[in-house]
DNA sequence: ACCAATCATTGACTTTCTCAATGTTATCAA
DNA sequence: TTGATAACATTGAGAAAGTCAATGATTGGT
């Protein structure tokens, strides 16, 4: 059991509670390693990509074209290169990702009058309303993974999450 | 070129803050993806296991590895099917991780007296000297991650991510 | 006009992930 | 006991993701 928890988080011996969503491995929760913020936002990230992914599936859609996307549905035209410092993506990573999308028709590549060297992102309208759809279903991902979260600890699990990355 | 000079992205608007993490990209922090605990998540992700990585470089280890052997130092004796079910991990990467670190003499598989079908990971002398030296190494990433938020902030943000990921 | 730097792109390469097949061992039922 | 089924570690193949250097076009600075 968590050795220290202020707060309501009574651990009951797995069984008659909802579902948690351990794998049958909670006897290595006191280690050390499972404490550090690094491997739990690791597991939190490959459990939420799973999910995302499984839920985006039907519209042939995962959650790295699908981040390409609604940034360039946010209006706020980002060029190629900036999409990859900001979803931590190479160059050329952007460019293969950047290609389907376009052949797919949800969005396209336009040079930036003000340089010509880049080039900036934007949406078609069949990729708003790709989005539009795709968005509902991360949501529903989100929320299935904040389940266990009252909705001011989501608050603060964002704003602390928020206060770590950027 | 030196891994880091002090970036002069000044970005922020001019608020009262320290210097913050950002890469230049922050007109994007507004936008619903930036809002996301996923996004946050593999953000904090990515950028963990590149400092942990780093960090960890003169040890001739990564957080991959480090994981295997934090476990086998652990005193929970995992088996190797154990271990990839708690790392997230296909069982032919537990293979190779453990084969590496073996051959390394950190750590060294016993048959499982109960199954002789699983092994059970147990480090050597010289695996918790390693671990001793690569865990101050974590600590230290952790504390740059976290050196936003309050003593008190990292324990929630602690607490809150262990209630989504188990 | 020149020089160095930046952007998107390509291609090569490494690492990581995913999956199916296999030999060994365990579990359960007839 | 025997036989069927499943779990474990392992191998190997293939796909996906990440890393890196080189290049042409364009920019900004001097």
């Amino acid at each position: 059991m968590p050795p220290s928890s202020p707060t309501t988080s009574a651990v009951a011996p797995a069984s008659a509670q909802q579902d948690r969503v351990d794998d049958g491995v909670g006897r290595f929760q006191q280690t050390p390693l499972a404490q550090e913020v690094a491997f739990l936002t690791a597991r939190a990230r490959v459990r939420g990509n799973a999910l995302a992914n499984e839920l985006l599936s039907d519209l042939d859609l995962k959650v790295r074209p699908f981040a390409v996307l609604a940034m360039a549905c946010s209006g706020t035209n980002p060029s190629q290169r900036e999409l990859g410092d900001f979803l931590d993506l190479d160059p050329s990573q952007v460019v293969a990702l950047v290609d389907r999308l376009e052949e797919r028709g949800v969005l396209q590549r336009e040079p930036d009058p003000r340089d010509r060297r880049s080039k900036i992102l934007t949406a078609t309208e069949a990729g708003r309303e790709l989005y539009a759809q795709a968005a509902e279903r991360t949501h529903e991902a989100e929320a299935q993974t904040l389940q266990g979260l009252t909705p001011a600890e989501r608050d603060q699990l964002r704003e602390l999450l928020i206060k770590i990355v950027y």
